[in-house]
DNA sequence: GGACGGTGAAACTTCAGGTTGCCTC
DNA sequence: GAAGTTTCACCGTCC
């Protein structure tokens, strides 16, 4: 192996690292185990640059920041970096940010990521560098090393040959110990072997279900033979306790009647211990919804409980955020325990899942769960990302994918409710989607069915005394450009069935980010 | 003497991410 | 387990 110095200018190694990367004129990826740390570093170069380099990559810069209707602190931070080449990346930067650094460092323009392992997998980037800061992460079991297998795909992201003739991944340790004990694990070690999945309850379930409702398989013996062709079998070896677990899933899945068993009728000596496997209307919707039958379960016996009355948007959110689906929740943290007990209690009468008491293990995902389901009618209650960031340290980007995750479920909720009669349900949960989903209070329901509108805009009209599609139809046109600007405008009043004169192109000018909304917006109506 | 600011040690607190799935005017 | 943040005691400075 061949040892090279490099010039120790500061006594952070990273910061060393991506210095002589630099003067090399090379790029880097770093990567660390947490998105703090990540943001960390990257300000801690930026901060050593700032002494030496002159600002550049100033519309970048302003497009980062400007991801978001309010930038936020993160996006701040992100902006003020960019300035020197340099950015972070994590799971909670929005999809653009995420985008936009992916694809200047691709240019040429962003020279280092300090990064989780979101950059691990799969992306094709020119580094010549990977420096790996932390080879320990914080999971299950504790502080511990992580798989050889992920040390791989980030030291992998190095010398590309797209891109290089060679790369190198640099692992920095801090004791000779340490460091023999990483070029024996990582470096000269073997891959872990590959695990199957599918042995875990949720998704056995969910598969079985599946099977049975695309009529896959139509008897329990077909279901057995499937899965003892799977990896999962392979690795398991014992098919006959295999076959017990099956018997198992079976057995719940006919309980929650999702499915219906009938012994075969015809007892040929090849039939005689099988059994014949139909799912039910509801089995096949649940199927094709792709949730944990565990959760339909739930969701069933919560819209049950609900009965007639109306839910409350509290309660519906409470009931996903009880879900597997949704996990990680958020975490309760030592110093809003207290709150959210006294919210659980607060609640207790709009809450539709049956509450574990405190000694009881499910608890603290109870309690988890009314922590998420707050967040969620924070946002619904219109709090922008810079209060749900500071509130309860989630990050854009992550509540995006939780918003999503929430839509889904929703979906699922509403379904199952109209399939078991419950159209108030049904309903109350299809305003609930609209408004997580621009997360908006319900009296911006009417305004948010055009398009174009979203929260900001349609809050916008709102306060302007314009509440809802009549007052829309009723407004002057030149109020409502001034207010949503001309394009805009136009759409809006197209959609209400207002004729508006043709705009002249002259006029256009100052309007360039608005040509592309309303080149779509045009498109859709035509 | 007291307010204020800077410093550093001690005490806490927190800790990755990705995949599926549905509908849609 | 360790990084990062917050808290708090301590000290020097200034008015």
């Amino acid at each position: 192996m061949k040892t090279t110095s490099i010039k120790q200018p500061t006594n952070d190694p990273v910061v060393n690292i991506v210095l002589d990367t630099l003067e090399k004129n090379k790029q880097a990826l770093v990567f660390v185990n947490a998105k703090r740390s990540a943001e960390k570093v990257a300000e801690d170069i930026a901060r050593f640059l700032r002494k030496s380099k002159s600002k550049q990559n100033n519309e970048l810069a302003d497009e980062i920041l400007h991801a978001l209707p309010k930038p936020t602190k993160q996006c701040e931070k992100l902006a003020e970096v960019v300035l020197y080449e340099i950015a972070f990346h994590h799971a909670g930067l929005t999809s653009k940010q995420k985008e936009l650094i992916e694809d200047n460092f691709r240019a040429g323009k962003i020279k280092i990521i300090c990064c989780t392992p979101t950059l691990a997998a799969g992306i094709d980037t020119p580094a010549y560098r990977t420096i790996i800061r932390d080879l320990k992460r914080f999971g299950v079991r504790g502080y511990t090393y992580i798989p050889v297998l992920e040390y791989l795909q980030m030291s992998g992201r190095a010398g590309r040959p797209r891109y290089d003739t060679e790369g190198q991944s640099i692992v920095i340790t801090t004791t000779e110990s340490e460091k023999e004990a990483v070029v024996e694990k990582y470096v000269n070690g073997e891959p872990e072997d590959i695990v199957s999945k599918l042995a875990v309850e949720p998704v056995l379930r969910t598969y079985i279900l599946s099977l049975i409702a695309s009529e896959f398989v139509a008897t329990k013996k077909q279901l057995v033979n499937f899965f003892s062709k799977t990896f999962w079998a392979h690795q398991f070896e014992d098919m006959e306790r295999l076959e017990k677990i099956i018997d198992r899933m079976i057995r719940t899945l006919e309980d929650f009647e999702f499915i219906e068993t009938k012994k075969s009728d015809f007892v040929s000596a090849d039939e005689i211990n099988d059994e014949k496997l139909k799912a039910t209307e509801i089995g096949k919707r649940i199927a094709q919804l792709y949730i944990d039958p565990l959760t339909a379960h739930n969701f069933i016996e919560s819209i049950r409980k609900s009965g007639v009355n109306k839910p409350s948007s509290f309660g519906l959110l409470q009931i996903i955020s009880y879900s597997l689906e949704i996990r990680p929740r958020l975490s309760i943290k030592a110093k809003d325990h207290n709150d959210y007990t006294s919210m659980a209690v607060e609640y207790t009468d709009e809450l539709l899942v049956p509450e574990p008491q405190m000694f009881e293990p499910e608890y603290d995902d109870f309690i988890d769960s009314i922590k998420t389901a707050h967040f969620f009618s924070e946002w619904i209650e219109e709090k922008d990302d810079e209060y749900l960031l500071e509130k309860f340290d989630v990050r854009p980007g992550e509540s995006r994918a939780k918003l999503e995750i929430a839509n889904w479920l929703l979906y699922a909720n509403e379904e199952l409710a109209k399939l078991t009669a419950h159209p108030l349900f049904a309903r109350e949960v299809s305003k609930l989607r609209v408004r997580l989903k621009y997360g908006a209070k319900e009296e911006l329901l009417s305004l948010l069915r055009l398009r174009e509108i979203g929260r900001v805009r349609a809050r916008l009209l709102f306060n302007n005394s314009i509440k809802d599609l009549g007052d829309v139809k009723k407004v002057d046109f030149m109020k409502l450009k001034q207010l949503l600007g001309e394009n805009i405008a136009k759409i809006v009043k197209e959609q209400v069935g207002e004729k508006v004169e043709e705009i002249k192109e002259t006029k256009r000018k100052g309007q360039t980010s608005l040509g592309k909304f309303s080149k779509k917006g045009l498109n859709k109506g035509s």
